[in-house]
DNA sequence: GGTTTTTATTTTGTATACAATATTGGTTAC
DNA sequence: GTAACCAATATTGTATACAAAATAAAAACC
């Protein structure tokens, strides 16, 4: 069996490439938390043979986004207030020491582009589109966090942020909390153009704690969600 | 062939158990920084076959402890200055927001015990015992990282911490330097017993930040040493 | 002699085969 | 009917086999 999700030009190893795709299921809930990964399934289904998918597997173990049951094999890793919580606290102290960095490292040009994207952004939210805002809003924190010129920082806020991707807070992300976001924004721009870190570090600490609000409202909303029915069985002969 | 380094009741996967001794063999400094990580070589050394060598290098590539490269296997991750500095300074950030959560969270029981092995600590220093005083000293740490009650920053913490051991920066802690941590130590306990989240996250932050000037010293002197010869070939018939 | 090309060998990547553990469905005892 | 046991099956863990790429040695060329 082929390939389901093809990549154009994917030229590299296939237990990085597996890898991929089993991120992208599970960041696309297409395995939900706490599925179990059945290597005879996912082998069919990606095409590879299992070598390289348990190879990734264990990739994903290291990264936490799957864990590792000895003997019993894998299963995506839960998706609980706690959890999520834990991981939105880390990356708010991260960006925090991105933001500081950022105010001394980044060039002026950097500064330039994430004042750009900042505005691009406002043209999202003015248009109520949310779906290139959340992206948008995405590659400003990645700028700002990359800005910082710290490779393991920024190495490390990826793979937290793919866990924080899991939930899907869209329904609970009011026009409100929107408007509260773009606000914060402008400051968080403002403290980065003038080049304060402390304030800037401040801000965008506070600006993930706000964010943790609206994702534990909705992990609370989707708990039940998460507990996923036995899969039917294949008849004897 | 047999296991060299035989844990006593390891009873987990061999992937799992692999992936440990390698890590203990590169913090050791066996596999030294950049060195290339042979297949057969190691699965001879380690008494397994290749399937779980591998899933181990995988798991450690995830940690970055070691680098992937396509077709050319894995070779131990280098050892400069920028990286571990990057690594200091996000462990910085993560000791920061342990202290602040530790003095909301932990119990007096546990502040309690932390402070005990403050003192053993301090009598490491007294009677000069360094090997002591760096063990109670990483186990001071750990503690109050886990204080904190984020599993995720403990876990990441401790990822990363393992990075730093593999310098060997001994030699360049002075007495000076050892008087002025053991100061450091003492107000950051002092800090915690008052509970006061904003001076004990300054006050770690600092810490690693003094701890930064002795390892890039040491990195300096060392930098020569992380090249590694290349191995003789085997005369062919 | 030095440089390029070719060939042998090693090393890695992937698939499959075998072994051990866990799970499931049925059967029996009560 | 329910609970405990047992056998069948599926699933995972590990070793090995085969394929492709990279590397090193030798040969050919100028």
């Amino acid at each position: 069996m082929n390939n389901l999700v093809d990549t154009p030009l994917a030229k590299q190893t296939l237990n990085a490439s597996t890898a991929e795709q089993l991120r992208e299921m599970i960041v696309h809930g297409a395995l939900a938390p706490g599925a179990r990964l059945n290597e005879r399934e996912l082998t069919a289904q990606l095409g590879v043979s299992r070598t390289p998918l348990r190879e990734a597997t264990r990739m994903l173990a290291s990264e936490g986004m799957v864990e590792l049951l000895p003997n019993r094999g894998a299963r995506v890793a839960a998706l609980n207030v706690e959890s999520i919580s834990n991981t939105l606290q880390v990356m708010g102290a991260l960006e925090g020491l991105a933001g500081e960095l950022a105010c001394v490292n980044a060039s002026d040009a950097t500064v330039a582009e994430i004042r750009a994207t900042h505005f691009e952004m406002l043209a999202d939210h003015a248009r109520g589109d949310r779906d290139s805002y959340f992206k948008r809003n995405q590659t400003i924190h990645f700028m700002i966090i990359d800005a910082g010129g710290n490779a393991v920082l920024s190495q490390l806020y990826r793979t937290l942020n793919a866990q924080v991707r899991r939930v899907r807070y869209m329904a609970n992300f009011t026009q409100a909390r929107w408007n509260q976001a773009i606000q914060e924004h402008n400051e968080i721009l403002e403290a980065l153009v003038k080049r304060d870190p402390a304030r800037l570090k401040f801000l965008l600490a506070d600006h993930l704690a706000h964010k943790l609000t609206v994702v534990s409202q909705t992990l609370a909303a989707q708990a039940v969600v998460t507990v996923q029915p036995k899969p039917p069985r294949r008849a004897r002969r």
